[in-house]
DNA sequence: TCAATAGTTCAAATACAATTGAACTATTCC
DNA sequence: GGAATAGTTCAATTGTATTTGAACTATTGA
């Protein structure tokens, strides 16, 4: 796996991104990337097993709420903020606040 | 039933209610509600049997999301705006947009 | 009182989502 | 090459949500 799927901004889906957020795991990863600095998957805090973080991690990229970038063994998340902010604006800010 | 369960704005769970609108059928519906009118069931144009509806209605208005004021055999639906507005600010700006 | 209307509740079916451990891939470092 | 690391994929299980029709409650109006 070198390249993994990352919708575009005209790709976002309100309902879809809503869905995401909507399970409170995945809103908890979304609030510990929230600092804007990009974390690796063990660094998000959540306890649970690697492959169920591994389907949240899938669910939030390919939303659209989170980037994740390959380097090496590990892989860097961080939260869409600009594409977020521009087609759905306001939307992060009541999330994280 | 003469009174209907409605959570108090200290009850309102952002993860309930992410997952509430989450739904496409409930974001429709909401999306419906969205000109400030009160409703009743019939009137948000959604193709679903009454049941059906009726549970949608249920999860929104047990979520904090809407307010249903009983009136003869009818409900009339509406968004609870300033609430939502007073605890997650900008919220429903975005959904509605 | 009777029928119509508006919606709820129930139980059952179906569908979808989350969780798990084991096996797997890819990378790094010795 | 071999072991360790970081994460993915798979198949199976469990759990939760959605959908449905039928039966029900409550209200209105004839």
């Amino acid at each position: 796996m070198r390249q993994l799927f990352h919708p575009t901004t005209d790709q976002f889906n309100l309902s879809t991104i809503l869905n995401a957020l909507g399970d409170p795991t995945r809103l908890q990863i979304i609030k510990n990337l929230a600092d804007k600095s990009e974390k690796t998957c063990a660094c998000c805090n959540v306890d649970l097993p690697k492959s169920a973080l591994s389907h949240h991690f899938k669910v939030l990229r390919e939303a659209g709420l989170i980037n994740v970038r390959i380097e090496g063994k590990q892989r860097f998340l961080s939260i869409r903020y600009e594409e977020l902010e521009e087609k759905f604006p306001g939307l992060l800010q009541v999330i994280l606040r």
